[in-house]
DNA sequence: GCAAAAGTGTTTGCCTTACACCCATGA
DNA sequence: TCATGGGTGTAAGGCAAACACTTTTGC
């Protein structure tokens, strides 16, 4: 066993999986790698640790110089580490799964990196084992959306029940019964019916919600039986 | 920004939080940490990562070549990487929990390490953050418990429905109602019954149970609603 | 016979599911 | 007036918690 094998040095990069809201589905953010040999390939929006940061701080250090938002929701999944994954450098990946609001992203940024959104089931061939991470962070984000109840991360501030559902929809790929969904959701207690109604998507109109920033944990208990 | 900073070399641990069922409890497996500055503190068993093999075979090997028992139950948790958490070098850990059978277990390779097993309300002060690790390993060993039927991993070949029963009421620290928890069991079909009885527990006897290696996926479900 | 665990059955109440039904209104 | 989503109510079914009850056998 040689002394490179034993004390190897590599390199720590920090991928996010970056999940947004858009016209009625989730979708995924890409942009093409710069480095060689991938150059110009779709790759998962990613960085090297430094010397001077947390895996956190890493991660949030990338969204924002990448897109441009701050104070995003981020989950590390799991680390990836092939040792054949990369070539010639030795690299270990920690893999993050992030929520944004589409809209909240600067595009003159994203623009300018070329980065794109995609539909999940439109997801182009990645580099090294980004696909993988796709499949992996979103399965993440499936179990957790049933453990607490997001969608305050994907959507705008003020939402209806229709958009809320809509989301769920997406994120189980399944329809939920509207008025069983309804009742379900309320009765977690974590939402704040506002006074005013969107007109835009029904005739009656349906009042928007928010999320009452007064509960922190939004749900100790699954929310979905999901049989 | 110093190029240190922005290149730093570090390390990578594997840390392996290893449970085990003795006496009735869930039990942790320390050993002395033998380098400076932690000599002689209590730790989980880790090592560092070799340049020719990923994250698993590295916790492996560890496992192996610490305690002596191979095709363990190991799962990965999750990164710890604070920029101090580790005197003078930098020091990325990736955690995982394992589960064993105690008595599989080489003692000999134990007690030439100083190993011991403590019980989870006993652990003593760790080295650096190595108590938050066995925190949180614990908690995804309990998540993953409901998740899918545990107990293979820590119990012999062959069982009854009272050992595992103390398991699960081990793990999730409440008192599982012996008819219901039978029934609950015996209703996911991974139990094979034995054709033999354990008589040291009881005056009845009690058939002996294994899992029936021909069900791969043990349970797609919760199997506690846990409220 | 007593105690103690094995094992089965039953009752109760809760939660989910499915779906009926009325409301409001733009087209 | 018709279609569409908003919103409320309810009946049926499934499941889990609680617990009664019988079995077995070492002491």
């Amino acid at each position: 066993m040689s002394q490179i094998e034993l004390m190897s040095t590599f390199r720590l990069s920090v991928d996010c999986a970056i999940f947004g809201y858009q016209d009625g589905e989730i979708k995924l953010l890409l942009h093409p790698n710069i480095f060689e040999p991938f150059q110009g390939k779709w790759s998962l929006v990613s960085g090297f640790l430094r010397g001077d940061e947390n895996i956190n701080e890493a991660a949030e250090r990338i969204m924002l110089s990448r897109i441009g938002v701050d104070n995003v929701f981020l989950k590390e999944v799991s680390t990836f580490s092939e040792t054949s994954r990369y070539p010639k450098v030795r690299v270990v990946s920690v893999l993050h799964y992030a929520l944004v609001r589409v809209d909240e992203l600067q595009y003159s940024r994203l623009e300018s990196h070329g980065a794109q959104w995609f539909s999940l089931n439109e997801v182009p061939n990645l580099i090294m084992d980004h696909n993988v991470m796709v499949k992996r962070a979103y399965k993440q984000l499936q179990r957790e959306a049933n453990d607490q109840l997001l969608g305050k991360e994907l959507l705008p501030p003020f939402f209806t029940m229709l958009q809320l559902r809509n989301v769920y929809n997406c994120i189980f790929q399944k329809e939920f019964d509207p008025a069983n969904f309804r009742k379900k959701i309320l009765s977690l207690g974590v939402l704040k019916k506002q006074p005013f109604k969107n007109k835009t998507e029904s005739k009656k109109g349906a009042f928007y919600y928010s999320f009452d920033p007064a509960v922190k944990s939004y749900c100790a208990d699954k929310i979905f039986s999901l049989k």
